[in-house]
DNA sequence: CGACTTTGACCTGCGC
DNA sequence: GCGCAGGTCAAAGTCG
């Protein structure tokens, strides 16, 4: 796309205050968006939240928040979901024709939500169990987008990650939905009760 | 053998 | 209406 879509819908860019922790920066968010995501305290992978600058697509912005400009190369085409009428978008699969291909599609509203981390792995360990389903070589980027779905039954969530082509460090990662279970259910691990489904 | 990844094809939306 | 780009599907391959 040349430079037309993003303007369906902006990005806001927070970047996390050196001395905020982790349940301070859900309750911003849960105050803007009505989500809430618990930045795990430790893991170990090199998810870290001081490096990473979290964006949520609002198409009502809450005064006070940053607007991150185009300016960025990489912010005109990650975000490339409609927002029209004021509301997110995504289609789902809900009926197929004779051939399995042709689907009838479905707007529905989900909330998302995408950070930036610093990280040499793609898949950052959020307690959830993903299963990669696809994976898209994306225009002006050099590295591929990929795109995860969680495994538990009946949990719809999505998430793609992709690196920046300027800094093969900088993993963008979008979350799409809220998951309807808990960390807990796929790893039984007790480090994840920091998480929270959002 | 089941779960997961890879990968090419297909579908849809949008801009021109 | 056409072409492009992103997103998804599903068969085949891989791994534990």
């Amino acid at each position: 796309m040349e430079g037309g879509r993003e303007g369906a819908q902006r990005r806001y860019v927070f970047e996390v205050p050196p001395l905020a922790s982790p349940i301070e920066f859900a309750q911003q968010e849960e105050n803007f968006h009505g989500l809430s995501f618990m930045i795990p305290s430790q893991t170990s992978t090199p998810f870290n939240p001081l490096n990473a600058a979290f964006s949520f697509e609002n198409p009502n912005p809450v005064s006070g928040n940053e607007e991150v400009g185009t300016s960025d190369p990489k912010v005109g085409h990650d975000q490339n979901f409609s927002a029209r009428d004021g509301v997110n978008s995504w289609w789902k699969s809900s009926s197929i024709s004779e051939k399995g291909k042709m689907k009838v599609r479905r707007k529905m509203r989900e909330p998302r939500f995408c950070f930036q981390t610093r990280s040499d792995v793609d898949v950052l360990d959020d307690g959830y169990k993903w299963r990669k389903y696809g994976q898209k070589v994306v225009k002006n980027s050099l590295h591929p987008r990929s795109y995860y779905r969680c495994t538990h039954n009946n949990c719809r969530v999505k998430k793609r990650v992709e690196r920046l082509s300027e800094d093969c460090r900088m993993v963008i990662t979008t979350y799409e939905g809220r998951h309807n279970h808990s960390p807990c259910d796929d790893t039984n691990s007790s480090e994840h009760e920091y998480y929270n489904s959002y």
